[in-house]
DNA sequence: GATCGCATGTAAGTGGTTACATGATTTA
DNA sequence: TAAATCATGTAACCACTTACATGCGATC
């Protein structure tokens, strides 16, 4: 049966890199491509249930060290094919929403100060994501020169880093056009 | 009557900037703001008719042109302070689901040239973005003197030109890499 | 003995998209 | 007279989010 969401598909992927747990797809999810991806658990979840319907992945017997709830998936020949398959197709294009942009956008409805304020914040959480990614982005170099696929998912983590930094110097900018805003 | 959507502050915001028709709000919206924002007609409509029923925006008596059909709203005092209260709220995160990137981080599965086509297209797709939101900058540049708004709305102009630019210099990152690749 | 992390799921809600439906006016 | 643009709306769908529900194991 065709037709799987994006959320399925993202999971499809992951477990084609490595066999693992809906518990472990949240903290891999969350803990490299969080920048342009997420998933919940009550995404995950159902997703799993899904794909194994529909034979693209299964369930690996894992010698239960204690976890006796742990169930860990892998791909399988069917869901490998599906992956590549979707991979080859064109991408639908990113609908973004940035409400920080938006209020931006409105900022003449309020005080100078109001602006300023979101901005800084925009900029802390930046500031936070980058260092964050760039740790990801060490992890990952190191993975290179054994693991194949790591060079693709390095690629991606490259972008974050590019769009994080711009996006903090341009902070930077309008923090410093603010205060310059007619303050003379 | 509390608890908007996001897409009635965007509205509520647009009309507060300029009163105007659905029809205008569209394109006002494709033709600035798509990078970060956008809406269809029909969250447009429903939209509207809520914020006049909770008297936040007013239909505008016009005289029709030959335009019988043609609707005309403006923000009322309530909506304008509904408006600012929002601006100064603590924005909410933006989640972002970039299918392209995605796929790159997925890449191992696939023949090389596959993953080098999309970021091709990647590419040309913010070529094109570029300059188009070039061309609006300068238009809104242009209004600075005059529009005090503009100032912050070329502001937001100002982060799709730093990201994009960075967006297209990553994508040329990655097709040198891809060629590359184990091809000596 | 209590809290935190591990671990898996369900149910309800909704914001937003896709598709549908209609009609006037201008341009080719 | 045919097509494109202007213009407004409704209905159905669904993907994703929020909240809920449960229980084991390890640490403090």
């Amino acid at each position: 049966m065709n037709g799987l969401t994006r959320a399925e598909y993202a999971i499809l992927g992951w477990l084609a890199v490595r066999p693992m747990s809906g518990y472990d797809l949240k903290h891999q999810i969350d803990g490299s491509i969080a920048f342009f991806w997420n998933e919940g658990f009550s995404t995950i979840y159902p997703a799993l249930k899904r794909l194994s319907e529909a034979n693209l992945i299964s369930e690996v017997v894992t010698d239960d060290d204690g976890h006796p709830s742990r169930r860990v998936w892998k791909t399988t020949a069917l869901g490998n094919r599906e992956l590549s398959q979707w991979v080859s197709q064109p991408y639908s294009p990113t609908h973004t929403r940035n409400e920080l942009l938006l209020k931006v956008f409105f900022g003449a409805f309020v005080e100078r100060d109001v602006v300023r304020a979101q901005v800084e914040s925009y900029r802390a959480e930046h500031v936070r994501l980058l260092q964050q990614l760039e740790e990801i982005c060490q992890q990952v170099r190191a993975r290179q020169a054994t693991d194949d696929g790591a060079v693709y998912r390095r690629m991606t983590s490259d972008l974050g880093l590019k769009v994080f930094r711009a996006t903090i110097a341009w902070c930077d900018d309008v923090l410093r056009e603010i205060d310059d805003l007619e303050g003379g």
